[in-house]
DNA sequence: TACTTCTGATGGCGCTTGTCGTCAAATAGT
DNA sequence: ACTATTTGACGACAAGCGCCATCAGAAGTA
């Protein structure tokens, strides 16, 4: 009955680390190796062996800190998704100084787009995560409605007067989100041939004409 | 040296069916099978032994038919988008008739709900067919594509006067069908809460909003 | 009736997967 | 120096996969 307990805690140093700056190493590794293979031959292509081969490290550290590959798949698109989140938020934020309410919307848009002209990430958050389980369905949905939700807030604070049946709000926000989305995706399945500008003023140009005519 | 013939042309009847007729009825099972497995289990869960059981038949027939249960997949969509555009582009031809550009929107919008209340089509159209493979992705960028093409073609027809910066054109379509299909994403991972009018009236308010203001 | 074609059932082949165990070498604590 | 921990390399295992071959019986054809 050896004790054969690697905690965190009761862990040792080794190679000058000690155990919890390896796990997070580690986890580091994982999580750089999931996004570069999930991006490129996709999720269900990619396998836990792959996976340790593009991290330098073996399965049993992988089954330390993840339990599957849908397990990293979450972690990977939720990084992804909220470090997108915070540029989208500082850049709509720092345009806010300029008073112009257009500006603020292009600076959004413009800040989106450039996340996403990055393929990998692009192709995790569009393209592999739909349709894996009921659980990152979830976990989707409600990224998508937080976006949504960004879009409303920002539409009120531009135009405060501007309100909608209560039914349709939510589904309005949904179907803005829907419409850069799908426009951002066409563009990286099309090798990104348009310029950034256009996708940024044809949505910029659909929420500012929802704004308007809805008063 | 046997021939091991069975074409559709050298094949005999059997069981009251000429042999282009099996072949047929084989392909169907094997299509409503795949709806079923597809839009159910998903289709990187799907394989060609479920496949089998749930037609009633045993895998010879179909790899007679079908090289993969990737082909068996692009099929499976095709048929699905297909009947799906004819229904709207039925409806909005029907509503013509009464002269009210609004109402033809909304009636298109609402044949178009009404098709995806099926959740099978709507896991397939939309969860299942992204990310599987390039040639998938190129198919569903152009099934995207002509969608968004029959907006603008509607728009146009309704406000003839109504045009975009060239590069953006393209890009405004997409985007509106991008819209459409996030609202409609989210009402079936919602399990179709709303109201399907709730779902036509803002998509609606959308396009006309963006009709209305771009002179 | 004899012969050929078609069908469903069954099992097997080679391969890949997730997962676990073993073992020698490297490192750290005492 | 001695012991315990940590590491990477390697192999093994059952399970499931696509795919193929075989075989008895049903259904047509002559």
């Amino acid at each position: 009955m050896k004790k054969v307990k690697q905690n965190t805690e009761t862990g040792r140093t080794y190679g000058g680390e000690s155990a919890a700056d390896r796990l997070a190493r580690q986890r580091r590794q994982f999580m750089d190796a999931g996004l570069e293979l999930f991006g490129t031959i996709g999720y269900r292509a990619t396998t836990v062996r792959m996976l340790c081969k593009q991290a330098g490290l073996i399965d049993r550290y992988f089954y330390k800190t993840f339990h599957d590959t849908e397990d990293l798949l979450v972690e990977v698109y939720t990084e992804a998704v909220d470090q997108i989140k915070d540029k989208v938020i500082l850049a709509i934020a720092e345009a806010a100084d300029l008073g112009n309410p257009e500006l603020q919307i292009n600076a959004g848009l413009d800040a989106f787009f450039t996340a996403y002209e990055n393929a990998r990430v692009a192709r995790v958050c569009w393209l592999e995560v739909l349709g894996v389980s009921p659980r990152i369905d979830a976990l989707y949905t409600s990224r998508i409605q937080d976006f949504g939700d960004l879009l409303l807030l920002q539409g009120k604070a531009i135009k405060p007067s501007w309100s909608l049946p209560e039914e349709e709000t939510r589904i309005t926000g949904i179907a803005l989100v829907g419409a850069i989305i799908q426009s951002a995706m066409q563009w990286l399945l099309d090798d990104y041939r348009s310029p950034r500008a256009a996708l940024v003023n044809a949505n910029s140009r659909l929420i500012r004409s929802l704004l308007e005519s809805g008063q």
